[in-house]
Formats: structure tokens, C-alpha cells, sequence
DNA sequence: CACGATACATAGGTCACCTATGCATATCAA
DNA sequence: TTGATATGCATAGGTGACCTATGTATCGTG
């Protein structure tokens, strides 16, 4: 009872904050490419596939999104040397500087409002944290899909 | 410093949770309709302009989301009395409960991750508590647009 | 009643998604 | 080696949720 309370106030609120940086955040960089390029960062040089399962995305949609990035000089593909099908992309430096700036544009942005909340610094950071952690467990916590009554 | 990093993991980590929930959850009710939805019963009986206010969106696009709701069934539109340019959007029952379901659904969504955490009830509270007031804060504390050095 | 302001609707475009499908390469069986 | 099948990526075509610009009533006011 209070669970579900708990689950819904959580996620109308990372819906809501998540909507309104999006919103608020002057960004040249869509919020979809800044994503990958964060990804890319992070996984370093990776197939399409692999960073299409980790943005929890479909594999055209990564196409889609690596082509853009491509196209504006922030990632480069090269052929994998272990398969011919594949391709590996690549973090330019202007890849790495524009994640950079969008990433400070979007910390600028809710900087005030947390400035504003008067909150004790500590605790936020350990809210920040459960936060992290639980994006992390929503990687291995399969959901039951609807009515998967098996 | 540290601001910067927790700004940026804070604004991550509450987009990487919605996108997820919004990608696992079974909804019939996609995420914006069941935002307004939400709205129109926090508000009560309101108009097009409030709602788009309240969701920070624009007015078109609300005007279209109470389009579809109301295709639906989910809300009804009755002429304002003191004004007849305006219109007032009221929940029906069945949008009533879309909502209610809407809501079970996105937490049944959560709750595996959130056990599977494995943390402190009191603790989750506390950051949820945190991340509501931030919203909150959002709304009052108007952000920096880009270059504002007025 | 004419005027600008206001409330909403429409038009037309973009971004980020999706599923279905095509094409090339890889892999394995016989 | 030669198909059959699986796999990695690209393309096609469609949807939802946004936007700005603009239209059309109605409201208030002089």
C-alpha cells in the first residue's frame, strides 16, 4: 500500500525532473544523442547492438541515433576487425567536448533549484546515490511484463 | 565540484528511471495522457491554458492530448460559464480509473527493482521525499536560461 | 461598436521511438 | 565446398509527443 505510493511518487518525480531539465536545459545536443555519446563513452569503442541493449533501445533507433552523431563529427564507425558485419563507434573530441558541455548545461540548470531547496547536502547525495543504484538494479530485475502468468 | 557530478548523476539517473518505466511498464495509457490525466484530477475541472501551464507544455499540444482523452472517454469538456472562449476538462470515471490502473501498473513495474534493492524502506522515503520536493522547487525557482547575465 | 487581448483550434514540422524487412557476412552441417 | 541459418546493421514506413506560427471566436473596454 505505501509501496505503491512510494513507486508511483518516485517515478512521477523522475518523470517530472527529467521532463523539466529537458525542458530548461540549453542544450544544442538533443537529449536522446547526449545519451549515446554517454554511452559511448562508457563502454568505449562498442558495436550498435550493444549500445542499443544498453540504452534499453531498439537496434534502428541506435542506427538512427549513431548516423546523426556520425554526421555531426561527434563518434566515427570503423569496421570491427573480428567481424565484418559489425562496425565500432568511436568517441571523437569533439564528441567528448560537446557531452561535456551538455553535461555542464544540464548540471547548470538544476543547479539553482537545488540551491533553493536548502536541503542538507549529505542527504541529497545519498538520495542521488539509491537513485543510481536503482537504475543500475532495473538492469538485472526483469519486470513482469503484463499478464505473464506463467 | 562535487555540485557539478551530482547535479548531472541526479538529472541521469531520474531520466534513465522514467525512460525504463516508460519502456517496461504495461500501459495501455501512454505517459503523457496519463500526466494530464493526473493533473486534471489534481486540479479538478480546468482549463486548456492552466493544464498546459501545469504540465509545462505548450497550449496546442495540450489542446490535442485533451483531444485524445476526450476521444477516449477519459475526460469531458464543458463550457466554462464565466467565459465562453473557454472550457472546462472534468475526469469521467473511466478516466478516473485509466488513471488508477495507469498508476498500479507503473508501480507493479517498480516494486521488483525496488525489493531487489534491498534497502533501507525508511531511507527509499526519505530520497523519494526529496526528489518530490525537488520538483516542487522547479516550479518556483526559474532557472537560468543559457546566457541570462542580466 | 471597434479595439486589442485572450482561449482555444489548426497547420505543418521535428525528434525519438517502434516493427517489419532487406542485405551482407559468419557459422556450421553434410 | 555449399547451402541453411543466425547475426549485425541499414532502410522503410508509421506513431506519439512535442514545437512555432497562425487562425477564429469571444471578452473587456473606451
Amino acid at each position: 500500500m505505501t509501496t505503491d505510493h512510494l513507486a508511483d511518487d518516485l517515478l512521477r518525480s523522475a518523470a517530472r525532473l527529467s521532463r523539466w531539465a529537458s525542458r530548461h536545459a540549453a542544450h544544442e545536443l538533443p537529449w536522446a544523442q547526449a545519451r549515446v555519446l554517454s554511452l559511448v563513452e562508457e563502454l568505449g569503442p562498442a558495436r550498435i547492438t550493444t549500445l542499443a541493449e544498453a540504452d534499453d533501445t531498439s537496434q534502428p533507433t541506435m542506427t538512427t541515433q549513431v548516423q546523426r552523431l556520425e554526421a555531426e563529427g561527434f563518434v566515427t564507425r570503423t569496421p570491427d576487425p573480428a567481424d565484418g558485419r559489425a562496425s565500432l563507434v568511436v568517441l571523437t573530441t569533439a564528441g567528448t567536448e560537446a557531452l561535456t558541455s551538455a553535461r555542464r548545461a544540464r548540471a547548470r540548470t538544476l543547479e539553482p533549484v537545488l540551491a533553493d531547496l536548502d536541503a542538507d547536502p549529505e542527504q541529497v547525495r545519498t538520495a542521488v546515490d539509491l537513485l543510481v543504484r536503482l537504475v543500475e538494479a532495473t538492469r538485472t530485475a526483469a519486470p513482469q511484463p503484463a499478464g505473464a502468468t506463467s
